[in-house]
DNA sequence: CATGAGCGA
């Protein structure tokens, strides 16, 4: 074929200059002159321009070591460590940082549609006390405790039986003489004797399985994962100690059934764990 | 060996 025999020299980007000949090897040859000390890398190259004058182009770049001068020594450092996470996707290079996508579950200190508990609080219980604008965090409950003091903190879930009273009695009650805008203890308000007992829940703490021994890379989610078989539980612990942040070889896992705490001891007592044979039993009360 | 942080109107 005719095509075949055409010299392949020419290619159709090529043809357009129609002005004949490519005289591009009537110029100087590009130079290349650096990066000096700096980095500055100069390039030097010729072109015709669309008169057909012969043109310098001087082109200067600096290079990235001298951009990398610029930086820390420990951010170039970084930048030769190997990728992790989402950016192990990426092109080396391509972004200096990763937005990650890693979802956060965000617990609710107690489900969806169980307002009615906000609709049984008496505004004007808070109001008589003086604008009262406490709201526990755990419980949800307003004007009673702050989430510190929360008697179901420890409990694994807020369950319906913890609805007590409504604030009404107290709040009208109270202003009866001159414990107006003093807090009143549950315990202690009218009526309050109906509410304890078995009705009412106090913290979990006798439910508190102390853990001794642990090697001293043990953290929370270990204690966790070593307890949670056993049951529900409500709370781990692992004592660190304030002036290394390492951690003080023991802590504390509440269970939110006994028989459980009394089966995890039962269990993992004399329990070989990172090289260490871990202690767990009950543990005494934490004194206030 | 060993018994926990935090705490505000």
């Amino acid at each position: 074929m005719a095509i075949q025999n055409e010299p392949a020299k020419l290619r159709w980007g090529e043809l357009e200059e129609d002005d004949g000949e490519d005289l591009d090897f009537l110029l100087p040859p590009r130079q290349i002159i650096g990066p000096d000390e700096n980095g500055i890398k100069k390039v030097i190259e010729y072109q015709f321009d669309d008169d057909g004058n012969k043109v310098k182009i001087t082109t200067t770049t600096r290079t990235r070591k001298l951009a990398n001068a610029r930086l820390s020594k420990r951010a170039v450092e970084r930048r030769s460590w190997p990728k992790f996470g989402d950016a192990v996707q990426e092109d080396v290079g391509a972004r200096l940082t990763m937005v990650s996508t890693e979802e956060i579950v965000l617990e609710r200190p107690k489900p969806l549609g169980s307002s009615k508990e906000d609709a049984n609080i008496d505004p004007l219980a808070s109001f008589n006390k003086g604008a009262v604008l406490m709201v526990c965090r755990t419980c949800g409950k307003k004007g009673d405790h702050w989430t510190s003091r929360c008697p179901y903190k420890d409990l694994a879930q807020p369950s319906e039986g913890f609805v007590d009273k409504p604030p009404t009695a107290d709040g009208a009650a109270a202003p009866a003489g001159s414990t107006k805008g003093t807090y009143v203890p549950p315990s202690l308000r009218e009526g309050a004797s109906r509410t304890q007992g078995s009705d009412m829940r106090r913290r979990n703490d006798e439910n508190s399985v102390r853990v001794t021994n642990l090697s001293e890379d043990t953290r929370e989610p270990d204690l966790m994962e070593l307890f949670r078989p056993f049951g529900a539980v409500s709370r781990v612990y692992v004592a660190i100690d304030q002036k290394t942040g390492m951690s003080r070889g023991f802590g504390f896992v509440n269970f939110v059934s006994r028989e459980d705490a009394q089966r995890a001891i039962n269990k993992l007592n004399g329990y070989g764990y990172d090289n260490l044979i871990l202690r767990v039993e009950w543990a005494t009360p934490r004194t206030t």
